[in-house]
DNA sequence: TCTGGGGTCCTAGGACCC
DNA sequence: TCTGGGGTCCTAGGACCC
């Protein structure tokens, strides 16, 4: 198949944490609604009325209190788990449409489908119609799809659907007229496409190129010299021509960071320690969940870089295993040593974190001939017995090094939680 | 007072080798 | 004063994404 007949759609959930957080509490619909980042930090999520009202993406709370008082914006802190098994039956409807190796999920709210083989026996738009349909109808999720040559083109096209309500939730780029289609480009923003961000967009202005329909026109190879690359695919992508597949199989990742800033300053050794120590064995978890081995792990420290009057502090440190492991006891222990290492009197910590690198397959891993089995058997046993404790009594019943203690000064605020409506225990109550 | 977390990819530059 | 060229590997930093 030539590249010119590639067909790939975008469907992404409209304000996703809000609308998961509308379908189990309704009385949020038609009101502005905020979702906060962890810590209660940051906006990250806003209803189309708190859109409306002015309300950045990523803004700091502190700065719009005003705002949220005024027009009685609803906070809700960031609900993960909610939004996740929400995600996963979001991309199993989506499946329902192509097959296996034709969908690529992109993130927890965007979907991928290369729709390359359908042109030909179905009305595309209308099929997109039948998606958002079916997502509706089956989870409440309200969503938007946009259809296009490539990956970019079809991110553009969403991009379109929703902006424009004329357009009912689906714009198809493959079949538009190209003087529409130009006069729409026209009136968009370098910075919105796919790929290109607050610097190249500053950049790109700067040489005249203002709009999406200007980079479309520019030279591939022009603005690959003066950016990158992937500058360079960007173009090809908005000219119509594909550059970048679907991955149907997630690529395996290339390493695992676990990271929080503190709800407050940290300045004694052992309550990092007590952090850290958490922080290791959520990236284990996630390490053996993957079933990958980590071969290195970096540890690193900072202060608050948005402190004008005392010099940022941000060190890390780093230690290759002479055996690759997913243990959590030997992670927690050197992380530990890293941590004295670069730990620093007399700093006021804002945050620490973990990256667990270097990672391979775990059934590929091929052991040196001097390695006594029984002592990796060992280890497997061990945390395969942790495991089992957890899932039968909670995760937070056991656990390695100091962690788990309740009411920590530097534990995460989630003080506008709402309920895991998944969960046996925190049901939707209907009446009582 | 209060500013997220988890990722990827690309490039430039240094170290090192022959 | 003259002072290779080409290759690889690693790392740090920057840009981007959601």
């Amino acid at each position: 198949m030539k590249h010119e007949d590639k067909v790939f759609a975008l469907i992404d959930v409209n304000n996703c944490y809000v609308s998961c957080e509308r379908v189990f509490n309704p009385s949020l619909n038609r009101k502005p609604v905020i979702v906060l980042s962890n810590n209660d930090g940051c906006a990250v999520a806003r209803s189309q009325e708190a859109k409306d009202l002015g309300i950045k993406m990523a803004v700091p709370l502190f700065q719009i209190q005003e705002l949220v008082h005024k027009h009685n914006i609803i906070v809700l802190s960031s609900n993960y788990a909610l939004y996740a098994e929400m995600s996963r039956r979001f991309m199993q409807i989506l499946s329902t449409f192509v097959s296996e190796h034709e969908q690529e999920v992109y993130s927890i709210d965007e979907c991928f489908l290369d729709l390359s083989r359908y042109p030909q026996n179905y009305d595309l738009s209308n099929y997109a119609q039948q998606m958002r349909k079916r997502i509706f109808k089956w989870i409440g999720l309200p969503c938007c799809v946009g259809i296009g040559r490539s990956k970019t083109e079809a991110k553009m096209a969403n991009h379109i659907a929703k902006k424009n309500p004329h357009f009912n939730g689906v714009c198809n780029l493959v079949e538009m007229d190209p003087l529409v289609t130009e006069s729409i480009f026209q009136s968009i923003d370098v910075a919105e496409v796919w790929g290109v961000g607050r610097k190249h967009s500053k950049k790109l202005q700067s040489m005249g190129i203002n709009t999406v329909f200007d980079l479309a026109i520019s030279q591939p190879q022009v603005l690959g010299k003066q950016f990158s690359v992937v500058m360079q695919r960007t173009v090809l992508e908005l000219q119509g021509i594909s550059c970048i597949e679907i991955e149907h199989t997630p690529p395996s990742k290339q390493q695992i960071v676990a990271s929080r800033s503190f709800g407050q300053r940290i300045t004694e050794l052992n309550e990092l320690k007590e952090a850290l120590s958490m922080y290791v064995q959520d990236a284990t978890q996630r390490l053996r969940d993957e079933k990958l081995l980590c071969g290195c792990i970096v540890v690193f420290v900072q202060s608050n870089p948005f402190d004008a009057n005392i010099p940022f502090y941000n060190k890390s440190c780093s230690y290759a295993l002479p055996q690759p492991t997913d243990n959590a006891v030997e992670l927690v222990k050197l992380s530990i040593g890293l941590l004295d290492q670069i730990f620093k009197e007399g700093i006021q910590y804002k945050k620490c974190g973990v990256i667990l690198t270097g990672l391979e397959p775990k059934s590929t891993h091929t052991y040196d001939l001097l390695t006594d089995m029984s002592i990796i058997k060992e280890s497997d046993d061990l945390m395969d017995a942790l495991e089992a404790v957890q899932q039968k009594f909670g995760k937070k019943k056991i656990a390695v090094g100091p962690c788990f203690i309740p009411g920590r000064s530097w534990s995460m605020c989630r003080d506008k939680l709402s309920k895991n409506y998944f969960k046996w225990d925190e049901l939707l109550v209907i009446m009582k």
